[in-house]
DNA sequence: GTTCTAGAAC
DNA sequence: GTTCTAGAAC
């Protein structure tokens, strides 16, 4: 199966999409004789006394959707089970997932399609000769993503040699969070790196039912987190093979927190100085949270898109309808280079923000020309959720079923939204903008009121039944 | 951003 | 009992 043409790329196209949740990177340069191949063990069975009969179903669909995501890839998964009737639950719970080659032999069992391998030892030197050499290991591990906490890590962290706890600390020197992975690579003069090839050591975080611990979770919720654990072991996996850093979601949380809290338009109150901490942004390969980011898809491929979700572009600017519109017209008009939020905004972006603003006018017009009686406003929210700058343009009447919450409405209706005229006055005066992420959530709680008569409500649907009022 | 749902409010 | 919200999960 091995290539002599060795490192020839299988595309050069690179390109990440998602995929029944798993993220995907197209085209990125696997060496053809060096497949990426990851060796794991069945999680939370032993440590973690989830019962099988229950987990391994979840690995069994969990993997079948990452070989069912990654298609015209090549790569390898490894199941590592010593106990032969661990392996052969695995099989029968399998059903007709996959089509074995043969009978249960002691070692190695290959799936029809090729991708799917059984072993009973990581370490197996028979296994190693063939070229699914395993370049990542994942183990079990706890919070404290200690590296020995089942017999398979323990094996795996002796191979490794003693520094590799070190490494862990180094690496996650904050606890580790339920559900998540954490890719630890190895330095080219271990031991394990350089007789075996191993690169990384991906730990995961896998739930624990054992009451005799303090942390065990009700069957329903270790289910759902091992079904996260091996979802996130496989993202981890694909992203290190693919030379892409990998962010476990409790750092990223942080990150985002911390972007937000820093924050602060100008406008109200400019934030304490210490609280801009300023967080590097790496380019990361993402699984959960990707609807944060799918604007960017637009930005960067509008002519992928139908006209009644892309509603215009041209090489600076993209205008979009808003995928669930909170009044009768609603649209987003953004640029197209990367900005993320509005206080990475600089004096020299003025220009960008009075193209947005322009064009924002022009869609305001043509609209109107369908229906003079709309009104609009054109701005931005404080927070907002995406990570696109993106300007909204949406009609006053807020008549539109996807306008739900207290949420929805303040950020359209309180000082959270800011307009565009005035996020310009900002950038000319200051040159700079701040967001006050306290100030701008308390708008986000505050009193329903309509925003033409000022009436306050209790709920929403009592708004809305009132503001119809107003537009009728 | 939405969806889901527990429990608060009525 | 039903309606509605708010927070977690995604």
């Amino acid at each position: 199966m091995a290539s002599s043409d060795g490192e020839k790329p299988i595309s050069t196209r690179e390109n990440t999409e998602t995929n029944a949740g798993f993220s995907v990177v197209k085209g990125k340069r696997i060496k053809l004789n060096d497949p990426a191949t990851l060796a794991f063990p069945p999680l939370s069975i032993g440590l973690g006394k989830v019962p099988i009969e229950e987990a391994m179903p979840i690995l069994c669909k969990v993997i079948k959707e990452f070989i069912d995501s990654h298609k015209d890839q090549r790569y390898f998964l490894v199941l590592v089970e010593e106990d032969h009737e661990i392996l052969e639950y695995f099989r029968q719970a399998s059903g007709n997932l996959w089509t074995f080659k043969s009978e249960m032999p002691d070692h190695c069992e290959l799936t029809r399609d090729e991708r799917l391998l059984l072993r009973k030892d990581v370490f197996d030197d028979q296994a190693m000769e063939d070229d699914r050499k395993c370049r990542f290991i994942a183990c079990e591990t706890t919070w404290r993503l200690k590296p020995d906490v089942t017999p398979f890590s323990r094996k795996v962290y002796k191979a490794a040699g003693s520094d590799l706890a070190k490494r862990i600390k180094e690496a996650y020197p904050q606890p580790g969070a339920l559900g998540e992975a954490y890719p630890v690579s190895l330095p080219p003069e271990s031991n394990i790196r350089k007789n075996k090839g191993i690169e990384q050591i991906i730990y995961v975080v896998a739930p624990n039912m054992n009451p005799a611990r303090s942390d065990h979770l009700p069957l329903d919720e270790a289910k759902k987190s091992l079904t996260k654990s091996y979802q996130s072991m496989l993202n981890a996996f694909w992203s290190v093979a693919n030379d892409n850093d990998y962010s476990p979601s409790n750092s990223l949380v942080t990150e985002h927190n911390e972007k937000k809290r820093k924050s602060s338009v100008e406008i109200p109150v400019a934030a304490a100085k210490s609280s801009q901490i300023h967080q590097p942004r790496n380019e990361r390969s993402l699984y959960s949270n990707d609807w944060s980011r799918v604007l960017w898809e637009y930005c960067s491929n509008p002519e992928a898109f139908p006209s009644d979700i892309v509603y215009h572009y041209d090489d600076d600017v993209v205008i979009t309808w808003d995928k669930f519109p909170k009044a009768q017209k609603h649209l987003l008009v953004m640029p197209r280079r990367r900005i993320e939020y509005i206080d990475d905004l600089k004096k020299s972006d003025i220009d960008t923000i009075e193209l947005l603003k322009k064009k924002g006018q022009w869609v305001i017009d043509r609209l109107k020309e369908e229906n003079a009686k709309l009104d609009f406003r054109m701005g931005f929210h404080a927070m907002p959720s995406m990570r696109q700058l993106h300007m909204h343009v949406i009609s006053q009447d807020f008549n539109a079923p996807a306008l739900k919450t207290k949420r929805h409405w303040n950020s359209f209706t309180t000082f959270f939204f800011i307009p565009v005229d005035n996020l310009l006055d900002v950038l000319r005066g200051k040159g700079e903008v701040t967001i006050d992420n306290e100030y701008y959530n308390r708008l986000l709680k505050g009193r329903l009121r309509c925003h033409r008569c000022e009436k306050e409500f209790k709920t929403m649907p009592m708004l809305k039944d009132h503001i119809r009022l107003h537009w009728e």
